[in-house]
DNA sequence: AGCACGCCGACT
DNA sequence: GTCGGCGTGCTC
């Protein structure tokens, strides 16, 4: 009899023990348990003799789910780190860590696959009953020597072909585990590949190199430098040695495109996680990658925790961007815990941008990170110009200036397309009364509904409320209710009016809705179906638009004076990601900004001595003003239906955090978005110079925190390491 | 997190 | 007379 301990996924910082009788059980192996009146599928993390409970209360394990651990020594060594550094509950971990599937204690083994085999019959019984059916004839000598898999026979016979056969018992099915295919290694394509240019092939050779352990390189490459193709030949040698590689790519940056070129390279198959799939499909994955069946995974944030048989390499291709890190429950950024999981592994990590986070740009600078510098557009063409467009006092048509007006109609004129981005979606961003100047907001938000016309709705983009458009003012009675500001929806009709002759497409989460609509959007640009492109942030990502030689940002200046101290480094990040997306060699780009602070240090220096030496310069202001990445930060959120108890519960933690040298706490205050979704949202900071300072402060107070009565009564989280403070 | 237990308002 | 509101406490 042995007492085993089980994280279970209840928001609870301690294991759970149960008693078992049997042979030892690995940590990483699933049980079934009894927890209070339910039945709750965990994760063995340990065998210990005695409890530190009474041996009565004990109850026994239900049920062993597996055989073998589904998460390894170094997935859980992963796991106890996230815990600790995110101060999130390890049940909770774990649980993030795994499948769906694998959640709710379905199989970690892949399911039988049905096989078709002919039956044992004699000759002549045959002969009599296939009689003349002459595609059943074919079925046969089709099985005639071996068993098919179910699909391929379907692929060549039609069901009512084989349910014939079937009846007539002359064909059976049978179940068959098959075993993982490991030998893509020999069918390895590595013949055509690209010439790398020079600065390509220093990057290739680094990377290479390096395949004898842990590294971690920051490839900076302007877009279009060919950083796929870095990635391409990087991991060759790995794929070589029989050795996997794990890609992660942002949410929207996974492309159908990226996977076939990963794919028809090197002629394997390459297994692809994204939020699309069924749980199924996501377990098949999961489970090929464990097996070692298949040599490359492609995934965001989640598939970080793809377990692999014989890890070579991880690659994080547009590391600044933000969709890697969690925004509810376990906050954890992949691109951070991917460090971890290649120095666990003994492996290189690639992290490729054109635009590097000021955090992995820090740890370049520093010699942390090796850095591989890419300047060179392939096919050299020539980077999109960069220009500042001064709008102050000048007369605006739909959100563009005239001089920009009849730049865009010079460029549309010389055949090409015009893309023009505005970080708004739907028709204008407030309704205002004209006569008493009311703004309709949304009160669960406080915040003012956004207009579309063509839902002929008003909406709340923080919580989603919608109602149809009043046609009067609530206040005041009037019915000069008017839009206010400019949206997409808005620019797409104006700029129909502005240019007749042009067609215009517009690409935003809301026309882009759907699994494969974006793609056919993406699709009728590239056919020059459109010459007009009107988009939001969806634009910048990984989408190249060879004939698009003008991008006009409408209004740069939200950013500029934003109270979020990232804002500019993600302001710089869009401008330059939206800059590579246009032009080519033949054809070169030019790229204007509007503005109402032409002489903006920031955009001067963007503009005229690009992302790199901006964010050089930005990095030294952020180290004198104590900001991360020289400042480590963890966050404390707390909300709920009135204000008053968020602010109790917060100004209590940072009674805790008070008076410890080198920990600056600065609140409770309201978060940037006071109310959201009828709750009030509060806010408290707690800082350090340094990150094990902090981290200790953290780790010393989780447990007397959780204990504090109005924990319970208000929703808190903690984020380390916050990406915003929306 | 869920779920049970428990003590006070408007309904078959 | 009960159904059900959500406060509080517990889960090995």
């Amino acid at each position: 009899m042995s007492i085993v301990q089980v994280a279970l996924p209840i928001p609870m910082r301690q294991l759970f023990d149960y008693l078992y009788e049997g042979d030892e059980l690995s940590p990483g192996v699933r049980v079934k348990v009894p927890f209070g009146s339910r039945v709750l599928v965990g994760v063995v993390l340990g065998t210990v003799s005695n409890s530190t409970m009474q041996a009565e209360k004990l109850k026994a394990l239900l049920e062993v789910v597996d055989s073998a651990p589904v998460i390894d020594h170094v997935l859980l060594k992963l796991c106890h780190w996230l815990s600790s550094y995110y101060h999130h509950p390890i049940g909770e971990v774990i649980h993030t860590a795994l499948p769906v599937a694998l959640r709710k204690g379905l199989s970690s083994q892949p399911k039988p696959i049905p096989f078709f085999r002919a039956s044992d019959n004699d000759d002549e019984k045959v002969e009599k009953l296939l009689g003349t059916a002459k595609k059943q004839r074919l079925l046969m000598a089709f099985l005639a020597d071996k068993e098919v898999e179910g699909s391929t026979l379907k692929q060549h016979f039609s069901t009512a072909i084989i349910n014939a056969v079937l009846k007539k018992s002359l064909i059976e099915s049978i179940d068959k585990t098959v075993e993982p295919d490991l030998n893509w290694r020999d069918n390895l394509t590595l013949s055509d590949k690209p010439r790398a240019n020079i600065e390509q092939s220093l990057a290739i050779t680094a990377i290479n190199q390096a395949d004898t352990g842990f590294k971690t390189f920051l490839l900076e490459g302007v877009t279009g430098s060919g950083k796929t193709e870095v990635y391409l030949q990087g991991i060759e040698a790995v794929l070589e040695q029989g050795k996997q590689v794990l890609i992660l790519v942002p949410e929207i940056g996974l492309t159908p495109q990226t996977v076939s070129r990963f794919k028809s390279r090197f002629g394997v198959e390459v297994g692809v996680l994204h939020s699309n799939l069924t749980d199924n499909e996501r377990l098949t994955v999961w489970q090929q990658s464990r097996s070692g069946q298949l040599p490359i995974v492609i995934g965001t944030r989640s598939a970080i925790f793809t377990p692999m048989k014989s890890p070579g390499m991880l690659i994080v291709d547009e590391e600044h961007d933000g969709s890697y890190k969690q925004q509810d429950g376990l906050r954890y950024n992949a691109r951070d815990l991917a460090v971890l999981r290649a120095k666990e592994h003994n492996i290189p990590l690639v992290l490729g941008t054109a635009t590097p986070s000021f955090e992995s740009l820090s740890n370049a600078l520093n010699g942390r990170y090796q850095h591989l510098l890419l300047s060179d557009r392939a096919g050299n063409a020539a980077h999109a110009k960069q220009n500042i467009l001064d709008i102050k006092n000048q007369p605006l048509q739909f959100g563009l200036a005239q001089g920009m007006i009849d730049r865009i109609e010079q460029h549309l004129r010389q055949g090409s397309q015009v893309m023009l981005f505005i970080n708004r979606r739907g028709y204008a961003p407030a309704l205002l009364c004209h006569q008493c100047g009311y703004v309709e907001e949304c009160d669960r938000c406080n915040s003012p509904y956004t207009i579309h016309k063509q839902l002929n709705k008003i909406q709340c983009h923080h919580c989603g409320s919608a109602r149809s458009i009043p046609k009067q003012c609530v206040q005041c009675g009037s019915d000069e209710v008017v839009p206010y500001g400019l949206g997409t929806e808005q620019l797409e009709q104006g700029l129909a009016n502005l240019f007749p002759d042009y067609s215009s497409v517009r690409i935003d989460s809301d026309s882009a809705r759907g699994k494969t609509r974006l793609s056919e959007l993406l699709d009728m640009v590239n056919k020059n179906q459109h010459q007009l492109l009107i988009g939001t942030q969806i634009l910048s990502k990984g989408h190249h638009f060879p004939n698009v030689t003008l991008v006009v940002i409408l209004d740069a200046d939200g950013a500029l004076f934003s109270a979020d101290f990232r804002a500019s480094e993600h302001l710089a990040q869009l401008i330059t990601q939206l800059a590579g997306r246009a032009g080519r060699a033949e054809k070169p780009g030019e790229m204007w900004l509007q503005t109402h602070s032409p002489g903006h240090p920031l955009l001067q220096d963007l503009v005229h001595n690009g992302y790199g030496h901006f964010a050089r310069h930005a990095l030294l202001e952020r180290k004198q003003a104590n900001l991360p990445p020289f400042m480590f930060f963890a966050l404390f959120r707390a909300e709920a239906t009135g204000a008053r108890l968020p602010h109790e519960f917060l100004a209590e933690v940072s009674g805790l955090f008070r008076d410890l040298a080198h920990v600056i706490v600065v609140g409770p205050i309201p978060a940037l978005m006071e109310k959201r979704q009828g709750r009030f949202r509060m806010q408290l900071l707690i800082q350090s110079d340094n990150r094990t300072v902090l981290q200790r402060a953290l780790a010393e107070r989780m447990a007397l925190l959780e204990q504090l009565p109005l924990a319970r009564k208000v929703r808190w989280s903690i984020d380390v390491d916050p990406q915003d403070f929306v």
